[in-house]
DNA sequence: CGTTTGCTTGACAGCATTCAACGTTGGTGG
DNA sequence: CCACCAACGTTGAATGCTGTCAAGCAAACG
């Protein structure tokens, strides 16, 4: 495993108005940056961490793309979210000192690792800091809910619409295009996370694709009826 | 709406040992009391918050029994959770600053109000309530997980085995027998939490009975063979 | 005691899985 | 450069789990 580390400074970093210390002052940018350990390198393929690893640290992504996946006793696997630039990883580690989840790299990628430590300590000295990580922990509580509605709840097509429309989203908050889109993921991913088979991931895009709501080339997605998707979920 | 309230000490309360300050020294745990706002009483079919509502604290169930649901924009609607005494209500809130699910009593019931900045502020100064406020939402993020991956890889059976054990395993930890267990909840609920429809709950009720894994009688469970229903995950 | 609500059971239809075959892409080595 | 291979993706046919629709029963409530 590759693992070369480099020096990180929050306060002037390109991601600081998306990441953890998103709304501080200069003054705690300055001080917050100390939080971060170092930047681990991530080659494709690779795990930052995995299931039963002791937690140490929590993870923010810098550059690239990670899956998350649990796994259950009988052998099942199910890919629980995928994160991108300025989204935090390892939070499952707190509630027992040990990871819950392997976080596996989709791409060569970095991540600035955050002891727990340090970070709680950090927390108390500054309010907006403390108040940003919880949010971002709720955040991933309705992200979590989001996500068991459309698994309970709605068929494989709206499933796959509200994936992909997510995903548009999250893409254009940070500067990308909102209609086309590259997934990093396989179909068998995709189905994973969504609770389906990669036949039907594979069927259901070229349903949507006969009725004109998405190109499909590859992975390469081109968004044509937005609001089309958007009534699927309905 | 009724709504009595009461005064609240932490340090006497008999659930300390399972509830936000788990762990707390004695002077801590008197100093920590103050988070609590009050005691608020809520019957049976009222709710605690709605989506919507401004965030402002987050609950403890301290008697009685909740559960969580969200809606989709389609009319949708799905339980995200069942919550008893010594669980903490209103984590999603955080995240907005509205909540973003129901919280409503399924039966007459009493929760801690304990409002988000008070208990920010006490969090700062007392690292052991920091660091079991960020377990307890760590561990919800856990148990979502665990949720989303019975939603999306098991049959009906094994969602409702995984269930009962959960269910189980939590009310032994509260001091009640882990084998004869008294839902609260209809079949309806446990459907929509499972993601299977009320027909598919009670056939599936049905065959474990004739399979002598459980003895039901309405919403009295008997569990017969917890090894058996174990295997089911498998 | 009647009404309402919740639960169970049956028959049938449908969506998604399974099993299988084939096409495509990208990397490797001759 | 091309053959070959492995991984990935698409498509088809058949099976099956679960949903839907419908009816009947039990329990709870006023």
């Amino acid at each position: 495993m590759k693992m070369d580390v480099i020096k990180v400074a929050c306060a002037t970093c390109n991601l600081r108005e998306i990441c953890l210390p998103i709304g501080l002052t200069q003054p705690d940018l300055e001080y917050v940056g100390q939080m971060v350990e170092l930047r681990r390198f991530v080659e494709r393929g690779e795990a930052l961490f995995r299931l039963g690893d002791e937690f140490k640290s929590l993870f923010v992504v810098w550059t690239g793309f990670f899956k998350t996946r649990v796994l259950t006793e009988g052998g099942h696997d199910q890919v629980t979210g995928f994160q991108m630039s300025g989204e935090l990883l390892g939070l499952d580690g707190i509630s027992s000192d040990r990871h819950t989840c392997d976080a596996v790299a989709m791409e060569d990628s970095q991540a600035c690792q955050i002891p727990y430590e340090r970070l709680e300590g950090i927390a108390r000295e500054v309010p907006g800091l403390q108040r940003q990580l919880h949010k971002l922990m709720s955040r991933e509580i309705v992200r979590d809910h989001g996500a068991m509605l459309s698994l309970g709840s709605l068929l494989a097509e709206a499933r796959l619409a509200a994936f992909l429309l997510d995903l548009a989203h999250r893409l254009q908050a940070r500067g990308f295009s909102s209609s086309s889109l590259h997934l990093r993921m396989s179909r068998e991913e995709i189905g994973s996370y969504l609770g389906i088979t990669v036949e039907t991931v594979s069927r259901t895009f070229t349903h949507f694709q006969q009725a004109g709501l998405l190109e499909v080339r590859q992975r390469n997605i081109h968004i044509l009826d937005e609001p089309g998707l958007h009534r699927l979920l309905e």
